[in-house]
DNA sequence: CCATAATCCTGTACGC
DNA sequence: TGCGTACAGGATTATG
């Protein structure tokens, strides 16, 4: 499924593809995908034609693309949820007939850009812009101080260049939870979902129940630079799956078969000290941890 | 401020 | 073989 390190390839393949090209039809095949467009698919496909791609950002697992020509503070927002893609199609008779195509953009290059998405957890939307709280810019690929309505309340992500770590790290320590369910609050930090705060803590050598307010700076760091560096490893096999014309999401062949050291490897052997990885039920999913390298 | 549960959805993997 | 059920998951909303 699209995590972090997926939505950022998309966003490098849109900045490449799809980013100057201007909308010429809109066909929205489920609505339930632009549930969150108040307005429906007679609005959205107004809002949409005849306008220009500007730009491809992202914060976290948001995406979204600036929309000028004219020009206009607002933007098309994806959300991919478990299993969205946006792929990008030199011709629109491929994929037409997809069995999970839920929107599809018709451009001026005579190409088009799908929305596929088998469960229809994502969406898209045409949103207005508001500036940022700290007035600096948006995420990855942006320029300007501005995010998306919907998306205004979340917070930095960890490969955020403008993120401030050691705020970050304070306000951590300052949460009175445990560090998982910490590392899961968008308004926290962004972009992390159930896998990546697994294998992050792991890296960390800290227990995911571990309380926030008992963690050492030092603990704390660690925990933020674990998960770091697993979307980051990620993002450089991420990278690799990516082709030119098809902006791949496929997140599961690129990168779950390999690098995971304890999400979904329960029973199996810790790569570290080799005991076995324990699953359990929290929040209403699974946490993996090591119990001798993240004890309790 | 923090926690929990329900909601959206569908393909896959089970047990019987 | 087929049928029912649990499960996977993120973001949002409501409620305690």
């Amino acid at each position: 499924m699209p995590e972090l390190p997926e939505v950022e390839t998309v966003r490098d393949g849109l900045e490449r593809h799809v980013v100057g090209r201007r909308v010429t039809g809109v066909e929205v095949r489920r609505p339930a995908s632009i549930r969150r467009h108040l307005g429906g698919a007679a609005d959205l496909t107004g809002r949409l034609v005849g306008r220009e791609f500007t730009a491809a950002v992202r914060r976290g697992k948001f995406l979204w693309l600036p929309l000028g020509a004219p020009e206009s503070d607002d933007a098309l927002l994806a959300h991919l949820g478990m299993s969205g893609q946006l792929l990008v199609r030199a011709d629109p008779a491929e994929g037409g007939d997809h069995r999970h195509l839920r929107v599809r953009l018709l451009l001026d290059d005579g190409g088009a850009l799908d929305f596929v998405d088998q469960r229809t957890f994502g969406h898209l939307a045409v949103v207005d812009l508001e500036p940022t709280a700290d007035g600096r810019p948006g995420g990855a690929g942006s320029a300007a101080a501005l995010v998306p309505g919907p998306a205004a309340h979340i917070a930095r992500d960890l490969l955020d260049p403008a993120l401030d770590r050691e705020a970050l790290a304070r306000a951590l320590r300052r949460k009175r939870t445990v560090v998982k369910r910490a590392l899961l609050d968008q308004t926290l930090m962004s972009g992390v979902g159930n896998i990546y705060a697994d294998e992050g803590l792991w890296r960390a050598r800290v227990h995911p129940e571990h309380p926030t307010p008992d963690l050492t700076a030092e603990q704390a760091h660690r925990v933020l630079d674990g998960v770091t560096e697993v979307m980051r490893d990620a993002l450089r096999q991420g990278g690799t799956s990516f082709d030119a014309l098809y902006v791949n999401v496929n997140g599961a062949s690129g990168y779950f078969d390999r690098s995971l050291a304890v999400y979904g490897q329960g029973g199996r052997a810790c790569p570290r000290c080799g005991a076995p990885v324990v699953r359990e039920k929290f929040m209403n999913r699974s946490s993996h941890f090591c119990p001798v390298c993240q004890p309790r």
